[in-house]
DNA sequence: ATCTTGACAAGAATAATTCTTATTTGATAA
DNA sequence: TTATCAAATAAGAATTATTCTTGTCAAGAT
């Protein structure tokens, strides 16, 4: 498979329209996690008459295809992943920055605990504080605790 | 320490009110992983006039003393987890019910991986599909794809 | 008794996402 | 090539979750 051309696999049976077409453009290769927001930036663009809708809508019809992953990483909105190999994450607490952590961790869930679920899948979450925001804590503007 | 009395364990210093009395008590030893609106609704059905601010300032203050866990399970909120021992969780990808997993897999970061960061915890997300839902997509409604 | 600080209610404001509706378009088959 | 029709679109209203603002209040410190 060509580099960049993860997502085609995905599209088969989809109605091509060049809204898509620069989504998924967009989207190809991609390593940001970027969120719906950012997609309606980005193409709107070359696109001006681009509605949101319409990226909402493209990305959830590529998620549910399995083109997307949509990750829950971001308390304040969606992240979508169009990264095609599965992978973990290493989260900033404090900036929420996101680094892919391409390490398969084989978890696996006993057949008593996975309570007769279909599993499908995982996603570790690991969590810190990255170096510029120690920085930032070392040199004095901690935030109050206001409890 | 007797049942249901961890968050205690956070809330020294902390001016106690009424109203946050009542959000302690809905929280104590529940398993549910409620959303700040689950404990607005709760609550609120004994103080009438609780206010929804109340709620998210008294969520957010315990969730920095360390007495709860902040979850991005579910992309369309925030849950909350009161329950103080690290532990995973296995989602339904259809209706999105989560089941607690109290397993400790001691995932670990490699250090070239860590990126200088300082780690503080980590969280697995378990994908399935529930017994229920199995069900109800095998007797046939199953979902179009609209792509 | 007054001051200070944190907590409060009420609701406005914001931000992300979904919904609605009329219109247009791409894919398919005639 | 053209007609057809389901699906996709634009535009913006609506919804939902969350945060912010403002004025008030209460408890402890001075």
């Amino acid at each position: 498979m060509k580099a960049g051309d993860s997502l085609k696999h995905f599209t088969a049976g989809m109605k091509m329209t060049p809204q898509r077409m620069a989504i998924l453009e967009f989207l190809e290769g991609n390593l940001d996690h970027p969120s719906a927001d950012d997609v309606y930036r980005a193409v709107s663009a070359r696109y001006p008459t681009m509605s949101c809708a319409t990226v909402y809508n493209t990305l959830e019809t590529l998620r549910k295809r399995g083109g997307l992953l949509e990750l829950s990483i971001d308390p304040l909105r969606k992240r979508f992943d169009p990264n095609p190999k599965p992978h973990n994450h290493l989260i900033c607490t404090v900036c929420r920055k996101i680094v892919d952590v391409h390490i398969d961790y084989r978890v696996e869930l006993p057949a008593e605990t996975a309570a007769d679920f279909e599993i499908t899948g995982n996603h570790i979450e690991f969590y810190g504080v990255c170096p510029e925001c120690k920085q930032k804590a070392a040199t004095g503007n901690r935030p109050e605790d206001n409890g």
